[in-house]
DNA sequence: AATATAACCGGACCGCAGTCCGTTTAGCAT
DNA sequence: ATGCTAAACGGACTGCGGTCCGGTTATATT
């Protein structure tokens, strides 16, 4: 079922070889990968996300296209490529960073904290954010979007929050996704901060309610 | 650019005919459209939503392709025409309708009620629903998802809440997406009454909070 | 150095959503 | 009836994401 290949790793059995991320594999597959990668940004540089089509990316780099399908699965597979510095920086911030995002705070002050710390996040990856959603059904068990919830439910349990840590995660992290956030910032307008505030009070009160 | 070409020659007046109700225009329009409606609830009985491309729908209608998109003007318009009376039937029911869904009962009821109710409806048309997302840019501003997600503002602000209850309604609804809760569902086997459950409690921690 | 082979490569190919434009026709006015 | 015109029609066409498969090449083995 072409599961996306997007990061190193998995060597073991039964399916493909994943997408080597440094290590492992030809050598020439390394360097077309870097190179899909560094045509890439310069597309969406020079243009926009919307801009950066396979065949054109393809083409850019001198390979083709069955090589960039090979490589990152999927258009999906490509943006998450592309924005995986940034997310692998995120999850620095939440998991070993400095308080009040990193441990270290009360879990209330970690979640207000992370919450804003991620709507300026998405405000500034945004059209990388949304490409790289914007398809599967997987698109919720992808490691970066696990890890989020994941993460999400611990400070929520860590606050005394008992009743269906999980579900509750998942409906909290739901006003955090990046098409909602875009949409009211570049439709209606709405400033960063009062996104940033509200998130503060709806967590606030369902922990408070504990 | 590249925003929705304007018919060149002709246009004044009603602009695209991306839904025409029922009346208006000519009758053999009428009927294409009738006609089209009721080939593409024959596929998706069939087969599925995934089975209703735009092609084999004109196919199995007898008519051009040009004319499905002419009277549903994207594959999410025609879901949104299969979808309309159901649509229409749950929006009866939070307006006219009995409480606690409908007028009578008292805010937080009503949320609480209206919650459980659209998860039931989702899990019910959920693919149709999906398919219907399942696009673009104004997907939050399209008729009933603005009037859905007033009727949640009206809500919070009748039980008080009056921190930004645009913001904090369009939070709410976040979690009630059609995406998220199938995927809650058909993936991680999660039992309709607990989303109904967690939306309870959501719910009433922000109201409580108040 | 020669060989074997698994991994890689390219680009033709597919089905799809959505557009364009020359042709036909419904409905009105005469 | 007849003519007129705006509206509707159909299907060829475009560009896209994604797949496939015969040819090529890096690397390990001898």
């Amino acid at each position: 079922m072409s599961l996306i290949p997007i990061r190193p790793g998995a060597q073991s059995g039964g399916g493909r070889p994943a997408a080597p991320a440094a290590e492992a594999g030809r050598r020439d597959a390394a360097r077309n990968r870097e190179l899909l990668l560094c045509a890439a940004r310069e597309i969406v540089e020079e243009s926009s996300v919307d801009a950066l089509t396979m065949d054109r990316l393809a083409q850019r780099a001198g390979v083709g296209k069955g090589t960039v399908f090979r490589r990152f699965g999927s258009r999906a597979g490509l943006m998450m490529a592309l924005l995986s510095d940034a997310e692998a920086e995120f999850q620095g911030r939440f998991i070993f960073g400095p308080p009040p995002v990193g441990p270290g705070a009360p879990p209330l002050e970690r979640l207000i904290a992370v919450g804003a710390a991620r709507i300026a996040w998405t405000l500034e990856f945004g059209e990388l954010a949304r490409a790289a959603d914007a398809s599967a059904y997987n698109r919720f068990d992808v490691p970066p979007a696990v890890l989020w919830h994941r993460h999400l439910e611990m400070l929520l349990r860590e606050a005394g929050v008992t009743a269906d840590p999980w579900l509750m995660a998942s409906a909290l992290g739901a006003a955090l996704e990046p098409e909602r956030l875009l949409h009211s910032v570049s439709v209606h307008g709405i400033a960063p901060e009062r996104l940033a505030e509200t998130w503060r009070e709806l967590v606030t009160r369902v922990v408070a309610g504990q």
